[in-house]
DNA sequence: TCCATAAGAGTCATTTGTGTTTCTTACTAC
DNA sequence: GTAGTAAGAAACACAAATGACTCTTATGGA
């Protein structure tokens, strides 16, 4: 047995403490969040997949809606969403939307413990669910529009905040509906058929080149 | 005790059968299904309400999945949208978004169902949500569109359906992320600023009365 | 009136999850 | 090395919900 072998088996037998052993236990909440919604979230499931005992669950949070809750933020926390820089806003918004689609899982995660009950049994407020919801996005995405801005591809001064917000929220609505990812169909419909066309509507983008009117290509939506 | 005081005593002793018991049981069960959220749906809850045994819910209904789920059909079916004609279409759309979020614990119910596992235990698909969330409102807003076309005021050959769409798509949203009544302030919002631009653009429009470029309201989204 | 059916009531057995407690032992700091 | 703390394991008591079963009786149709 090797000076690493043994070190690796050591560590096997090793108890976690402090930093590691709660990050652990977040993360363990958080996949089972995931996975099977706060309805099915239980403290011996969480316990399970933790390696770990409830009492030291209890420990820390009186029962599982503070533990789902502490997950919540945790994963908001520590998986920042990586900003886009294409260097055109249009690209960046696709990116982002993009990556947005991929994490559609946490807005179910979200969506669905609030709907099962979450802040209510954690007294807390639907406040704080849309901070956690949309707080962690709009500096994202109020980042990119800056970007835009500073490069002189839009006059942030003549949009209002509600055609910014629009690509996202239409975002999140279709996530919820279809339980899918977004089509990139889809995603370059909002960007180029809705959100561009509103930017020119205001005047808020400082070079031509954006798409015209177009005959309307009549998409099918995923529906069926 | 005269004729009618006895009637009304006798009424309060008869059992419901047929088509009155489960229209009684699949009202009770969706009652408790808004009220409680799908997680904290249960039979025997739903029987007390009911007025019943469990027995009769399970003579229908293998479990809860299937119970919450004609309990869903049910209330889509006897609950229809009622079709707003105000002559033009502007309030037409007005009149149904805000009919939309009087009804936002509907989508609640519904869509915390689904991320509570619904579809999974009833072994079928989320596409049967979305028709159940989509379909019985698509039509609806379908003929308000078809009702400005056949009064001139809209050119549906030009128009995309996902401009269409909208509309509906981010009052789903909202209800869904603030759980409050979206504000007159963002319907019309949705309406002037985002809505009725884009069918301009697209020559959707027969009739000029738009809201043309206006000055950035900068309005404030009910988020804190 | 009689008969078949099912509504409604109550009971039972089983399972699951919660919250707590006790015990052993890993771990850190002194 | 010692002492204090808490991680981890296991067991316990209790509550809630499910699903099934038995019994009484209301109900509609013949």
């Amino acid at each position: 047995m090797t000076l690493m072998e043994r070190s690796v088996a050591e560590e096997a037998n090793r108890r976690r403490r402090g930093r590691a052993l709660e990050d652990a236990l977040l993360r363990a909440a958080w996949d089972e969040l995931v996975e099977s919604g706060y309805g099915a979230l239980t403290m011996e499931r969480v316990a399970v997949r933790a390696a770990t005992s409830r009492a030291v669950l209890y420990r820390r949070w009186p029962g599982k809606a503070d533990l789902a809750l502490a997950a919540i933020r945790h994963h908001i926390e520590t998986n920042p969403i990586p900003l886009p820089d294409t260097g055109n806003l249009r690209d960046d918004l696709i990116t982002l939307l993009r990556a947005m689609t991929r994490r559609r899982g946490e807005l179910a995660a979200m969506i669905g413990a609030q709907l099962g009950g979450l802040f209510t049994e954690a007294r807390t407020s639907p406040a704080e669910l849309r901070e956690l919801v949309l707080g962690g996005r709009r500096p994202s995405s109020r980042r990119i529009f800056d970007r835009a801005a500073e490069r002189g591809e839009l006059d942030l001064t003549r949009v209002p905040r509600h055609v910014l917000d629009m690509p996202f929220d239409l975002m999140r609505h279709d996530m919820l509906m279809t339980f899918e990812p977004v089509p990139d169909e889809r995603i370059t419909a909002i960007v180029d058929d809705l959100f561009l066309p509103l930017l020119a509507h205001y005047g808020g983008v400082r070079t031509a080149g954006g798409p015209g009117p177009r005959p309307p290509a009549e998409e099918e939506r995923p529906t069926s």
